[in-house]
DNA sequence: GATGAATGAGTGTTCATTCAT
DNA sequence: CATGAATGAACACTCATTCAT
């Protein structure tokens, strides 16, 4: 029978990796906490990623995948969407995001320290790919006629900004009784919101 | 005698500090780099900070003051206050988050571990007044009529999550030609905005 | 049943280690480099030969056989000997002394740290019966005339010392042209050499 | 009062990584032990040298400048060099060479591994330098006669040899016996020697 | 026999902190 | 007050060795 190359270990380190690189940040996570967190030895964590760099690199890059599948889709077309079908993708969006606490804490760090991490390219692409998205949103809301006028562009970034802050301004007990109040200010920032109903 | 409180070189350190934290973090910024980059000696810092934590202790609570004063006001009273008296709030808001890039992203460091540092507390602290002082801010829109109607209470935490974001999530270049865009999005939050005109 | 004593795969490796040990020290030396370098995988070192240490202490005892092979004996007795013949001998000491660089390094190594190797009581005994087999030489060379009169212990010392100093100070390329010189300055410490001619 | 900057520490240091790099290798040596041998704390060595391989560095260089100062010059200028003086400074080679044994295995380890350490250019600059003084010396020795026809830069080679050889081949105690025994056998290289008297 | 995943002792190095000058 | 030499705890990483497959 073939080596099943153990993916499950793989995969407990990547999450201890996740979890305690978003709590204590690069420099402060040690392997060995990893590695514990992981529960497996020390030197396993170098059996599965080269060093401290590539985990969290594979930490930064690998859910950006997870991402694109649950954000960057609406499940018709752009141009068969109807007022509802906005208010659930947004909807999806602030859940998204809200659920992903550990993960946008990494992304944060490496945002705020650019020259150290060359996954920050990777990060641009992903922004401009997930504002492009939103832009076209807004246009055909305009266009059909459920958003009122307004600035595309201008839309796509502060509604990612919006997202982020919401997500890292606020810890976690707070935030589970707000998700309604951001799923009611994102639609603002569309122009739409509860002052439509 | 009591050590020695404002002295020019205290400032320099504690400036330097606030650099390269928020460039760096709190693990990878060392006494040695913050002497350096404050040109005093190595142990120099030590006579001005007992020791790395209280620094960077400094570095989290000591900028609140100003953030109060720029940023809890208004030059009148709230009940005068007229809608272009609040465009222009909003745009003082942005432009100070803009501008205080450094020591938000100690602040968000702070945030994300928040059993790690005790200065948390004073940061929430900050973050219920001053969504407090946005709330008043709504109300009076709406009584006075020149905002929509809207949850108040919603409006604080969105638009406080927003700042942060629209700071946080982009790098420098971006920002800087998307000032006008943030404050036509914060300005949407409240349900008003360039679409009204 | 016992071990494989002598397989193809036991050579490979074995090989391997006195190249890497040459080159790179004992402790430099790692179990992956000779596995590679024999092209067997990581563990089957481990099956020919318990730990590092015993493939070190192969690599230094078992090519001594050859040396006493080689280098201890005439083709006749020594009762027969001539000058051509001493020469010749002198001179096949010389060539292979010089091609054993590998070896004869990692011997170097082992005599430069005598209370860490205990093969170096292997090495002392050969050293010893080198060196009485070269008095010998002398003694008959005295005896039959065609070498000058001297002291034959001193002259054993001064030729092993001699032979390992010219193949360990100089590195391969210079000493590819240098046979020759060696040859004759060997041939010099008998109080024979050119200038008799 | 100026600081001392205490170089007699730093002299420890590097006495104690001469001592046990020749004893033990590059790799086998560990700060640790240098330290201790030392008498100072961990950290204190990197104090003084930046890292390991820059104290070994240290340990191969530095004392070149001793040997040149004893080897390669004569206490009268060349020319008026007699067979009476000649003695004398081979005498002279052979007891500097054997007494500076920790310092020719450090050398030795060097010599063996030129691609790893680049102080090797060094040492063939040293080693250049010798040959050619020992050279001029047998030059000198043959025009006044007290020396027989030779090769001058075959001599250079073998004496090189011979003496690197003469110290490394045998351990401590046996050496103190040998001085003699090497001296006059360092003659006959020159085809000079006891048997000539 | 052959393999290589798992382990953890041991290494070089960094850096906050102390303290004598 | 200012300095920086001295210290040693703590970290990332290597590698010999074991052992299940």
């Amino acid at each position: 029978m073939a080596k099943p190359r153990s993916t499950e270990k793989r995969e407990r380190i990547f999450q201890a990796g996740l979890r305690l690189f978003s709590h204590n940040g690069y420099t402060k996570t040690t392997i060995k906490d990893i590695a514990n967190e992981a529960g497996v030895s020390f030197g396993t964590v170098f059996t599965y990623f080269q060093n401290k760099e590539e985990l969290f690199n594979s930490c930064v890059t690998e859910p950006l995948e997870e991402f694109r599948d649950h954000i960057l889709t609406t499940h018709e077309t752009l141009d068969s969407m109807t007022y509802e079908m906005f208010v659930q993708l947004v909807g999806r969006h602030v859940d998204f995001f809200l659920e992903k606490e550990h993960y946008l804490r990494v992304v944060q760090y490496v945002i705020g320290q650019p020259e150290r991490f060359p996954e920050m390219e990777v990060l641009d692409q992903f922004a401009d790919d997930f504002m492009d998205f939103i832009q076209s949103v807004a246009k055909v809301g305009m266009k059909k006629g459920f958003l009122p006028e307004g600035n595309p562009e201008e839309i796509g970034y502060g509604y990612l900004a919006f997202l982020m802050g919401a997500r890292l301004t606020f810890t976690d007990h707070a935030n589970v009784q707000l998700t309604n109040a951001f799923k009611n200010q994102a639609l603002r920032l569309f122009g739409a919101g509860i002052t439509e109903g």
